[in-house]
DNA sequence: CATGGACAACTGCTATAGCAGCTGCCAGGG
DNA sequence: CCCTGGCAGCTGCTATAGCAGTTGTCCATG
């Protein structure tokens, strides 16, 4: 309650993160890295000796692993890792892709300037990344613009489905979306015209914009097939 | 292995859910029926002892519905009830819709025809029900259709979002969608064209079939403003 | 009167122990 | 030889106990 402010930064997020949580990541990353293959059986016992820790944390980053999808518990017989195949892939990006949409249109809605401003800053940037062909910046750039556009809707089922969807990214051996050489040009105009559609505040055409450079982006990566008559 | 078929019928699903299932039902029904205000604390053994059983599967419950979004958990604060105003319902209804919209997508390059006559048989009792002005049966029938159709998709994490987000309905003190008198005849004619739309396997025009019966569906019940431009 | 610090009563979080149910093996009866 | 029943060894699931961290109160101190 004094005058003057108090000259320190606030403490960075803690790296001591619950065994929860950091049980959930661990196994999260196992199975979409492949060391944890489908059909394979989890014992919460087993898997928590492995670890270190007990099996509580174990079993709660079991449940929230079955209710992402990955794992399927059958009551008193065990937990096993979900079968995830190509068309599973596919209708996940799709729902992806839907998702990012609405994110785009609320984001259309509701984005202040300051974010606006961020968001330029990084289509700035994928230009000179692209110029450069520097795969590894485009990558991240392309993140934090969709990092951005969905922290801005505010919305938290919103951000926390997408992030669920995005573990599966690493399944399909494929790197983040519009970083392959091939598409970052046609990656860099779709990020700009989403931005203009933003600026122009207009969700409809945000959310169409959005939704074809997921849906553009993921077949090019061989994720999706190729349209046949859509539209 | 020999040769008659034993003549009993499959065990029903059994009645005896875990604790855990149970508290997260229990207490998700009690969010959303208001019983439990936004922004009141719960505390895991308080709860606990409330319901009879012990702390652990009221955790694992409130780490359920903190997925859903129905709860923000404060590290070594505490577990509060989260606020769900007017316009998150509206968001979230748009999810929702984007989401049914690909789930009918789906469905319409997967759908065997034994379900599709199913639906069918939903439509003609839609019918009879419309005409004879039977909300609740046309509630239930309306619930059946989107089930049937989700359920074809064979996708669990769709199936299961839908289903989060379907809990949040009686939290708009709203009816079953389509159930409400005035917008009967429209439900109905909807839900014969998106059958169409199957019928025809075609995706596109299912999924924005679909899309904009959830999205006027909606509006005609008072959750999304009516739209301005839109389409 | 205002202020700061210690204490008590919470909180989420983790570990341990033990329950009931399922599975697979294996011996014993047909 | 085949089949059935019991018995370990697993599993998920629940309860209890105790940890560390947070918060609010109350008293001593300036």
């Amino acid at each position: 309650m004094s005058a003057g402010a108090i000259p320190v930064e606030p403490l960075a997020e803690e790296e001591t993160l619950s065994l929860g949580e950091r049980a959930y990541r661990r196994l999260r990353e196992s199975i979409v890295q492949g060391t944890l293959r489908p059909g394979s059986r989890i014992s919460e016992r087993r898997m928590a000796s492995a670890l270190g820790i007990s099996a509580q944390p174990v079993r709660e980053a079991l449940r929230r692993l079955e209710q992402d999808g990955m794992v399927v518990t059958l009551p008193r017989r065990g937990t096993v890792v979900a079968e995830i195949g190509p068309e599973r892939l596919a209708e996940l990006g799709r729902i992806r892709a839907a998702l990012e949409g609405v994110a785009a249109a609320l984001a259309a809605e509701r984005m202040a300037g300051e974010d606006l401003a961020e968001l330029a800053g990084i289509v700035r940037g994928m230009r000179t990344a692209t110029a450069a062909a520097d795969t590894e910046a485009l990558a991240e750039l392309n993140e934090r613009f969709h990092a951005i556009l969905q922290g801005a809707t505010g919305n938290l089922f919103l951000v926390k489905s997408l992030e669920a969807l995005r573990a599966y990214d690493d399944l399909g051996r494929l790197r983040a979306l519009g970083s392959t050489p091939k598409d970052m040009p046609k990656a860099l105009r779709e990020h700009a015209s989403i931005l203009a559609a933003l600026r122009a505040r207009d969700p409809a055409l945000a959310e169409a914009r959005m939704r074809q450079h997921v849906l553009r982006s993921l077949t090019t990566n061989g994720v999706l097939a190729p349209p046949r008559r859509d539209r």
